[in-house]
DNA sequence: CATGAATGAGGGTTCATTCAT
DNA sequence: TATGAATGAACCCTCATTCAT
């Protein structure tokens, strides 16, 4: 697990930190969905959020921190709302499947933000990227204990590491190749699809195919 | 089919044209890994061409000419690779797997410019984005219908067309999630597990396992 | 009357863009005196302001707003020290020379801002050429009011519409053909003159000439 | 009478410099009515010549020398056309009529040449520049020439050269001012009011007038 | 003589960042 | 804390001019 990287604010009052980089977010999310972070200026995001330039500068020290806190924000958002089904009592395959389902349900709503998130990441510095990187891999490994727990006979390690990877990524997929995908079908069938797929490679058999 | 987009330039020899571009091409892949396209300004991009700024714009009308000149060159050139492997005769099986296995090799030996591809398309007007796009579409579409030879019985069109996007996006993760993947598997390895996973998906048996 | 045109400033405070743009205003006219619109730079505008290029676009959009504001100026400038004469009481023909005369000696003090207007105006986009054109004409109409006060019983409209107009540009004249005449004449000599050349058009009498 | 003023050219063979500085001249004459001198490239002038950007640089030395060489054919076209009425065996008055009938009708034909002039001299350095005012001020006192050969009685010299001013701009106000006068007067109704007040002027009664 | 590719200084404009109020 | 005017480095792009062919 990363520690938790800290950007730089002038401002003492931690409540009032939260709150206006909460506006912030919210503000440079909206734009960078249209135009990209390069795209954006910060006078752009100072007035979406609601402020002035001089007070956005009161709450980081560069555009880049704007960015970092977007993908952070991110991050953790798709974190929480999976905590819901990771908590949840279940049989491993059930759980799993879950988990999963809810993912890309997650991924479908969150399309934009994760576009952001894809696209954007490069133009991190490396400290900054790293600790977003990290945060991908700590949500895969979570991803691949689930499926360790399911317990797959004929399965390796590095084989569970490869699926994992491939869910992760799947459900992206649906956002950042839309124009593909979602043309041809529905979010539920997409899901089914792959559900399907991850038990073939997992070799599952529950009867749901004859 | 998409037509030919074509980028004007003010100098009439074709040939020379030629020649220009793929050094502005060469130059800009150069230094759109390091440093994205955003960040690379046209000054740069002319000195490392070897020529002067000038000289650039003899060649291009702006600088998302140049980006736009990349992405082609890109998708020509991994479609001319793969050409080989597609216009061999051989048992559909053998020859869906050796194609898929050669789009992997293509993809490691790319992974720069593929990663630039991914990343930068979206800063592309309109216009030239949908040109880009539709050369994915095609290339998807082409493994579509090499898969469909391949007679997977049981298997619907839709399902075939989601594999195919997955292959095709699983060949570009390992280049572009490398930082998650590479460390702990080699090229090979990565190839017979995708390889793997993708005859379950296609309920082909092929003794290969037992 | 045309309405007012804006140009649009990023700042706020109303105070600051007046005093901010006539500081501009009369850098632009003195450089565009000794080297014309387009061979002044924004940057030497800047610095003869006495501000950096990036305050100077704080204010303006483009370089043009810059010349419609000078043109906007200094027909604004005529207009004003003209309403002096104007809103005189006076016996017609008397208020009519009184203009006249006053009229001249503006365009006698400010030569050099009426010849960037002559020479420059084509510069400017059409909206606001119009603008600068409409505010001519409604000068000339202002004079044809006062001449037809006087009453020229012999004198028709369209007369008097063509005689307004040479007595316009024959004010300008005094500045923009300086090579020509005010190497033999004074300009008291020359308003004597063409006010004498006026009475004859207008067929007015008043025993000055025996 | 000034020398005439020579441009450099590479090229030896006068016949040919004749013709390809028409071919010039012509072309930029074209241009600079669309978008005026500053406008025009250079290379857009060698297009619409018919020859080569390289070519152009054969017989000029910069785009300094096609304005002149623009500027002075227009002078030398006004003068030619007008000789034919100066040469002609006339009493004064009606000589001097014709003439100004004429200088006005050219005015009308040659609008446009004549506008360039007037905005883009003011462009050419020095030299040039007094050259093409002397070949003004040499128009102007033919025209006083013309005038002082009425013999008018009451008429000072000073009056008569700036009546004589006065009719050149006149001559040139039609076109310049176009979009004041041409919608209210047909070009012969503006001769006859001119002529009209320049009769006034001179104090010549030919009882066209009661 | 004719060509047109090459050059690079310089132009207009933007925008992240600072700092006095 | 909040504001927004000020800054200037840096960007993209143009175009007059040259010169080898």
């Amino acid at each position: 697990m990363a520690e938790k990287k800290k950007v730089i604010s002038t401002v003492k009052d931690t409540d009032l930190i939260k709150k206006r980089r909460e506006q912030m977010i919210r503000a440079s999310i909206e734009l960078f969905k249209q135009k990209g972070f390069h795209q954006t200026t910060t006078r752009e995001i100072a007035k979406q959020s609601g402020f002035s330039i001089g007070t956005l500068y009161e709450y980081i020290r560069t555009k880049e921190d704007i960015l970092f806190l977007v993908c952070d924000s991110v991050y953790e958002l798709v974190h929480s709302r999976l905590a819901v089904a990771l908590n949840r009592e279940e049989p491993p395959v059930e759980k799993l499947m879950n988990v999963v389902e809810l993912y890309f349900h997650i991924m479908d709503e969150m399309q934009e933000e994760v576009l952001i998130l894809y696209q954007e990441v490069k133009s991190l510095k490396n400290e900054s990227k790293n600790y977003i990187i990290q945060k991908e891999l700590d949500m895969v490994s979570m991803l691949t204990k689930l499926i360790k727990c399911t317990n797959p006979q004929k399965v390796s390690d590095g084989d569970v590491e490869i699926i994992a990877n491939n869910v992760f990524v799947q459900g992206q997929m649906w956002g950042f190749r839309r124009w593909a995908i979602q043309r041809n079908f529905t979010l539920e069938q997409y899901i089914a699809k792959q559900v399907k797929y991850l038990k073939r490679a997992l070799l599952i058999n529950d009867g749901s195919e004859s």
